[in-house]
DNA sequence: CTTATTATAATACGATTGTATTATTAAAAA
DNA sequence: TTTTTAATAATACAATCGTATTATAATAAG
């Protein structure tokens, strides 16, 4: 009897209408009435659902992690390494509508972190997941001899970290100003000074 | 008689206990009624400074790019380029508690920008100002041929403005595990990979 | 000194917020 | 089929929000 399987269908069906209603009007626009009515649902059904409103927002929050998360999963990693890092990063950068869509509520969440401890968490929880990605991608280039001589990992996957990110919110706020090719041409010059020059 | 001079100074006042309020308790909690309670005024007197709260938002938003702005531009530049864009980035970046409190505000802010015009329009102005001034001095770095061969002088621009606001973003929300120093040190690091080898 | 102007205060309006309560309907379990 | 549980709906509560109105006190201009 799929009772618990439809209980979760529909949860994500109504955080799919909270993500809809922040990318079209703003995180601040997301409460429990607004949402319901998106979703197209009485006040009390959703509650029924969601207990609390911080509830939905990090439910919400978790479903678009989720996303992402399986588009790098289902990545087909060639094992070159340059290649490999800029698959990912191109899962994480706005580089067409439906990315943009991703970005945009993804900065919005990423500004409810100051007040929300359990968005704080998540947000802290992809950012540590990230810098130990990257780290790991960049060791293995060391231990391959791949690397240009001399290089920290550490320091370097802080720094790829940082340059991905910051290209994302650039791209993403001044998405009207910027060509999204731009973003990948930026990262691969930066990959650039990260591999011996054969 | 002081009068223009006096309204200015208490707009000033107001305006601080925003920033106050921001940095403390995040912008959601920036009401005009908190705000007046913070800056001990009544509802009715602030309403006298300021028409709308857009209106005290922006206003406080300018007042914390100017302290920035008139940071930086008592800067004691040196003339060697190196040493004069470190000095730049470390005004903007949280390296102490007065600089961290200061990227949390502009980071609240920023998160405003989605659904505030003048605050967005603010935030794209203070955003190509910076563009604009790594790349004047990259390509000063460029004439002087002090710069690695066959750099592209607008692409590090971007690149160099992408790992700064980066970095801001990563040592504000996650100034508790991170080593300030550290952030001048990943800097340092890339500027490496932009000048000559001596 | 009288008249404007500026500043402060108190209160009110309508809207929206998150959460809670209660009742009713649908569906599964016994 | 009866009984229990899940789901939906409607309504209510207290708090807060931005803004507006009106009246009073302080200050500068004539």
């Amino acid at each position: 009897m799929p009772k618990i399987v439809d209980h979760e269908k529909r949860k994500q069906h109504i955080a799919e209408a909270v993500l809809r209603l922040v990318r079209r009007e703003g995180i601040e626009s997301a409460s429990v009435r607004r949402v319901a009515e998106e979703a197209g649902l009485t006040l009390g059904a959703l509650r029924h659902y969601f207990d609390a409103q911080h509830d939905l927002l990090a439910y919400a929050m978790r479903l678009l992690i989720g996303r992402v998360r399986a588009r790098i999963d289902a990545l087909p990693l060639t094992g070159h390494a340059r290649t490999d890092i800029e698959l990912i990063i191109a899962q994480l950068a706005p580089l067409d509508e439906e990315r943009l869509a991703e970005s945009e509520v993804w900065l919005a969440f990423a500004g409810k972190a100051v007040s929300d401890p359990a968005i704080r968490a998540l947000s802290h929880e992809v950012h540590e997941a990230l810098y130990e990605g990257f780290k790991r991608m960049i060791a293995d280039l060391c231990e391959q001899g791949l690397a240009r001589p001399g290089i920290d990992p550490e320091l370097e996957a802080r720094r790829l970290h940082a340059l991905a990110d910051g290209l994302v919110v650039h791209y993403t706020t001044y998405a009207e100003h910027l060509e999204p090719a731009g973003l990948m041409r930026i990262v691969s010059a930066h990959l650039d000074g990260l591999f011996k020059a054969e």
